[in-house]
DNA sequence: TATTGTTATACTCTATAACTATA
DNA sequence: TATAGTTATAGAGTATAACAATA
């Protein structure tokens, strides 16, 4: 039950007498949730556009980046209920964006592939996201790779 | 109907030789959904241990930025539809952590206020994103300036 | 016994449409 | 007529609990 409200940082970072005036936990906060925020909405305008929902998407994403999953490795990269991926690569699997595969080697396990609608689905999803490409291309290929880096840096180790 | 897979980066800014390789956008795509993935996961968290959802939390974040606001501008912040913020609001309520008030200026407006309790909330979750906390606080000053100044390039105008 | 995937259930979020009370 | 808020409805995501098949 932490009393402290939003600046939570570290002594150990007081800048420097005479230094720009830090930036505040709490200011970064903001700034992560708001471009959150908008890649959020980008995303699931992106994915509608093809009739799916943004966890559709995520989904589609998830295979397309990482290749079969199981069910179990498909909830992990969720960090959701295993139960809750049922419905999710029902409606994937109807629309024969992926299918269910049995595991060679372990009659529990079902592998869901990519088909090759769904290849094509999620790089059309991924190039569809047009407020986050223009942002993207906004930027100096310096900023490009101070970006990747940061934000390499503040995912967490799931990912 | 774009054909084109995830690299969509201006021609404009081909990198002089020898620079070192650009970072496509498909790669900057990549850590910005997992960075976004891991800030969900973490605010939904802390959320949850005050028994509230994720979309509970952010309009209590969004009051708790903007101050007051009607249930027309609440839903444009969440880029959905103005019905949807009626059950949001009567159950964070219901809980005493907003209250309805009519507008003085025009009677079909309501404007919906924090309440002490849903300040003491809204603090308390912010400071309990804990993996967010510590991976900014891994940031040197530096890196923090420049990260905020990327990331509010990247937010949207309609934040 | 433990694990994988599923089913059943309840709650929340979301979009759409229709309604009311104001403007 | 247009707008603010609500209600009704249906589809989707989520957590919990329980289950059958398999390890």
């Amino acid at each position: 039950m932490p009393e402290t409200p939003g600046t939570t940082r570290s002594a150990a970072q007081t800048p420097p007498p005479g230094a720009r005036p830090a930036v505040s936990n709490a200011l970064l906060l903001d700034a992560l949730w708001a471009s959150m925020a908008g890649l959020y909405s980008d995303l699931t305008a992106a994915a509608a556009a093809h009739g799916l929902t943004y966890s559709q998407a995520k989904a589609l994403n998830v295979l397309h980046r990482g290749g079969p999953a199981s069910m179990r490795a498909l909830a992990a990269s969720f960090r959701c209920d295993a139960s809750n991926m049922t419905g999710i690569v029902d409606r994937l699997e109807s629309r024969g964006l992926v299918r269910r595969e049995p595991s060679p080697t372990d009659r529990r396990v079902k592998n869901v592939a990519l088909s090759e609608e769904g290849v094509a689905a999620v790089e059309n999803i991924r190039a569809g996201m047009h407020a986050t490409h223009q942002a993207l291309d906004a930027l100096s290929g310096e900023d490009r790779a101070t970006l990747q880096s940061l934000l390499t840096r503040l995912a967490p180790p799931a990912g």
